[in-house]
DNA sequence: CAGCCAACTGTATAAAATACACTTATGACG
DNA sequence: CGTCATAAGTGTATTTTATACAGTTGGCTG
């Protein structure tokens, strides 16, 4: 967690709870993660989570979307908690419970001013510095969760913009699979699914013919569900 | 949570964080858990998951443990975080963030004495009744949870004895997956994986011809996890 | 109008899941 | 001592799903 700490009174003999944002975005075909430099001291400098305590009268899950708000200025985003991290001495400061939340937003939506103020910065997931505390342990856990949930959960489509293209969802299932995928499977395996919507319109910046954008079915997915259909997406 | 209350102060306006635990068992073809009858105020008589306070030097995951072991006087359990319960208004009492864990436990291992000194009875869980607070809904989650580890973990493996037959492994996954299965197809499926051994002797308990007993193979399976295998269970 | 590029399409093969029915071992009981 | 009852154990055919693989199309560029 990342307190600003001139904030507050810590007290060393008292037990905090605090909830840490693990932020994925996907941009040019690779998977990014939102990563903060830190202003105050302790660890003035390092690259850390974004987080907060949690408050008295607040639920963790709204402190966390409440983190999430003042960062990116993003309302109504996908996000899920992780799991807590409760090492007693994870935080050399103070004794802090600290609940990781994994969040996915579409990058191209988000206020760069806002996260710029907050000294914020996108990393490649291959590229990541090295993070405070435990934080490098909450994005590779979160990572493993992304991982197995895409199979099962279309989660995907929160990472890209409402309108897309099957070229571009391809490419970010490579992105989390970390693996090349077949297009005329992938294709294929999507469509019997029925979770598309195909629109009227083509993309036309990757190539000269151009592609169908997409919209995801949220109402036939929420219809699927219900009737207890089983997902394997790619 | 489930603390003793009348070894601790209450402070109003303090953060707690507690640990609930979300026992499973197996018998008789059921899938029990372990509920305990509260002896103390508030809620005096209501059933409830048993839990503890996080101590302030105490990891949160040794806390579990600990809670465990005083009920159970098992060491060496399965054990696993499921998730936490952080709505503010979630115990009326005071502010408590619980951090759940579910374990897997050997019915047959268990003392019998010292749960029963603590007021503890196993449920199908299908007859649960209602539990305190959010209790039921964690138990729900954990259900899930174990429904979903099952098909790509052996987890089944900790809820029966070293020892067991392939009908009884099956009755264990059919009460998991609450269906039938196909039993020339469960025995088929198990064998390919590799991750039985068997043993020269036969239960005879639920038949006159007796069945084989197996262990299951740890060594195999580490190597197997090691090697990147991804495994299906029934 | 030729060339280039990514979008798009179909089929054959292999692997995995499912459906399904009889034989065997053994103790109980007449 | 033979037959009956019971759960354990076994094999094959069919369907479904996953994988592997190559050529055509649309549309801009120069």
């Amino acid at each position: 967690m990342t307190p600003a700490l001139k904030d507050l009174y810590v007290q060393k003999d008292k037990m905090y709870v605090a909830t840490d944002c693990i932020i994925f975005g996907f941009d040019a075909g690779k998977l990014k993660l939102l990563a903060f430099k830190r202003r105050v001291e302790p660890f003035l400098g390092t690259w850390s989570l974004i987080g907060s305590f949690v408050r008295m009268e607040e639920d963790v899950s709204v402190a966390a979307k409440r983190v999430l708000t003042e960062i990116t200025g993003l309302d109504n985003v996908f996000m899920e908690q992780l799991k807590a991290y409760g090492l007693a001495d994870r935080d050399p400061g103070y004794r802090c419970v600290s609940i990781a939340q994994f969040a996915l937003i579409r990058i191209d939506d988000y206020d760069k001013e806002l996260t710029e103020k907050h000294g914020a910065h996108w990393f490649d997931l291959e590229e990541l510095p090295e993070l405070v505390l435990d934080h490098s342990q909450m994005v590779e856990d979160a990572m493993a969760r992304l991982k197995r949930k895409a199979r099962y959960q279309p989660i995907g489509f929160e990472l890209l913009p409402e309108k897309f293209t099957i070229p571009q969802l391809q490419s970010l299932y490579e992105a989390i699979y970390q693996k090349k995928l077949d297009d005329r499977n992938f294709r294929k395996k999507l469509m019997t699914l029925g979770l598309l919507i195909k629109l009227n319109e083509k993309d036309k910046s990757s190539s000269r013919r151009g592609a169908f954008l997409y919209k995801f079915d949220y109402d036939n997915y929420q219809k699927l569900v219900k009737s207890g259909y089983n997902f394997e997406i790619a």
